[in-house]
DNA sequence: AAGCGTCATGACAACGTTGTCATCCTGGCC
DNA sequence: GGCCAGGATGACAACGTTGTCATGACGCTT
């Protein structure tokens, strides 16, 4: 009953390997070699020490063992703007395949746009020895990882690169992609366009602002400084814009669009704003494009290979690969479904 | 010259408290107090400490502290079917949302529908020491989670309730929405209403199939037992499901679907299916619903206070809240838009 | 001058686990 | 019978941190 006594574990707390190792009445050292399966156990106390975890419902501290053994943690920290956006969740889902394949655990988490919110969510992840870090920057300053990145903390950029650090980044070719929507609306006869893009603070808004005066400066006689509104949007400033574009002296034709959500206000102010129906062509696809009347033309981007190629990236940086950073660059591919292939 | 070697760390590793200490010349434990931010350190001190921690932009090892102190991990788990799904990336964020306002991280993991991964998802966030567990439960049997509960890890099922096991579980009127659905149909003049839904083993898919057969059996001289098929479904499905309830002697005048996905392919089935253009309502919004022509009507539920409640309940739970478990099951809302108000 | 309270600081153990090394037992060999 | 190889097992330290308690210095009272 002294026994019986020693054995019982305190209430409401887990089961250790000590209490494991006095129930079987083994050590606590040859519990653990049964919980790492390592060789050298006789095959009856394994049996012993299988049969008193199970009876205790034994979990190891996986924390612990990490600790002890300095080991990897089996986890990655991703930050990006918004789990909840589309094109965020799909990259996260396959950060999280390539994860799985490898036996890790994600961590996420939203910044929302906010640089504060970025940092404080990268350096809690660092806090918890997270074994790498996928970040989607917020921020324009990312020197506060150069130290999380020297103390060996892998770090890989997706969607938009680091400022400040230097480590691997995997982006989409955002001017290339809003390049082509403009020759392609400019091969259906339109010269002038107009384009809404995001907040400019935005890398890739930016990116997508470049491509769209290179794509313009590209055709004769077309002069776009009047049709462009960049963001931040909401429902107002996408009807005001779109209400001085066909006020212009010659009306935009064809409209190019920053991002999804700005797409779907266009769209909206569109279908109020009756009797006007210029062509559209929006960055990112939307999962009910094809069943819109007309259907639409986007400029598509690989969310998933994004975060495929970044968790690839960043599990070879874990494994040691020492070479120098690498930027990769994912192609867009024009989906021609309508609204693009309409005439002025 | 011996100091400077003595406060080399070893390259590659991150600083400890002891690396701190000793570069700062004060005890491991003053250190401690400094991180901590405890009283009763002098100014000077608490100085020299924080240039130290700066200099070798020291992080303290959460893992380390809490296996010490026995707190909490200030971290959560959640298991769902998959984050890229709309509907489950919006519930993650607003548990994120709850989260990040204690202080808590949040683990993700995708279960797919496969209950071994479930399983093995769930456990390795309790090996974790999650401080509480969020499940989607994806198999029919979450007993294996009732000795981390008696463990003392909180968990609270979302969206379907656990089976085998008690914990609180907060959930959506499935029922009560597909039957509102039916009514409203019912009132424009619908009396061959079909239904696609999913997957029979999925319990929302059930639940709704439930309320169907209830709504339809609340109307006079309505026999839908032919109109109804269950899922899994793919486009070829979907197509010869709907062929066959034109096909009928009665044809169905109006359809409902099971979810999101199985709503996509209908509208994508009826598009090619030229000539038939029956009154429909889908269960759970879409981004573009409103965009459509005519633009979809649907029986709307709310990802995002799912999660809010679920998080919250969650929190309850890990403060201390003893009180018998709960069941929380959140309204549905017809959000009327066109496609559900067509007569026959 | 002795005594005492307060403040700043440090020594040491402990959290749950794993790595290193020592010990013990068994059986085979000479 | 003595010796040794090798297998099974355990004792102990250590991972990086925090809680407990002890220590020492200082200033104040009597």
């Amino acid at each position: 009953m002294t026994q019986a006594r020693r054995t019982r574990r305190r209430p409401g707390g887990r089961p250790t390997m000590v209490d494991v190792a006095r129930r079987a009445r083994v050590s606590l050292k040859t519990v653990s070699r049964v919980v790492n399966r390592e060789s050298g156990v006789a095959p009856r106390t394994t049996e012993r020490v299988r049969a008193a975890i199970e009876a205790l419902s034994f979990r190891r501290h996986d924390g612990a063992a990490h600790l002890r053994s300095g080991s990897t943690t089996a986890s990655l920290g991703i930050v990006l703007m918004d789990v909840a956006d589309p094109f965020y969740s799909l990259l996260t889902r396959a950060v999280e395949e390539v994860a799985i394949g490898h036996g890790f655990l994600v961590f996420a988490g939203s910044s929302d746009e906010d640089p504060g919110r970025e940092r404080q969510l990268a350096l809690a992840l660092c806090a918890r020895r997270v074994d790498g870090l996928i970040v989607v920057p917020a921020g324009t300053d990312q020197r506060y990882l150069r130290s999380e990145i020297a103390a060996g903390t892998p770090v890989v950029f997706v969607d938009r690169p680091g400022v400040g650090v230097s480590a691997d980044a995997v982006l989409v070719d955002n001017a290339g992609g809003v390049r082509a929507a403009v020759a392609h609306l400019a091969a259906h006869g339109h010269r002038r366009i107009g384009f809404l893009g995001d907040n400019p603070a935005i890398y890739t808004a930016r990116e997508r602002l470049r491509g769209f005066t290179q794509g313009v400066a590209a055709l004769r006689g077309a002069a776009p400084d009047r049709l462009i509104e960049m963001g931040p949007h909401t429902a107002q400033s996408v009807r005001a814009a779109l209400v001085r574009f066909r006020a212009e002296r010659q009306p935009a034709t064809a409209l190019v669009t920053g991002n999804n959500r700005i797409t779907v206000l266009v769209l909206r102010a569109l279908a109020a704003l009756r009797g006007w129906h210029p062509a559209l062509i929006g960055f990112d696809d939307l999962e009910l494009a094809d069943l819109l009347r007309p259907s639409l033309t986007v400029i598509e981007q690989d969310a998933s290979a994004l975060g495929r190629i970044a968790a690839e990236l960043l599990f070879a940086r874990i494994s040691g690969d020492r070479r120098p950073n690498q930027r990769v660059v994912l192609p867009t591919r024009i989906v021609a479904r309508g609204s693009g292939e309409r005439t002025p």
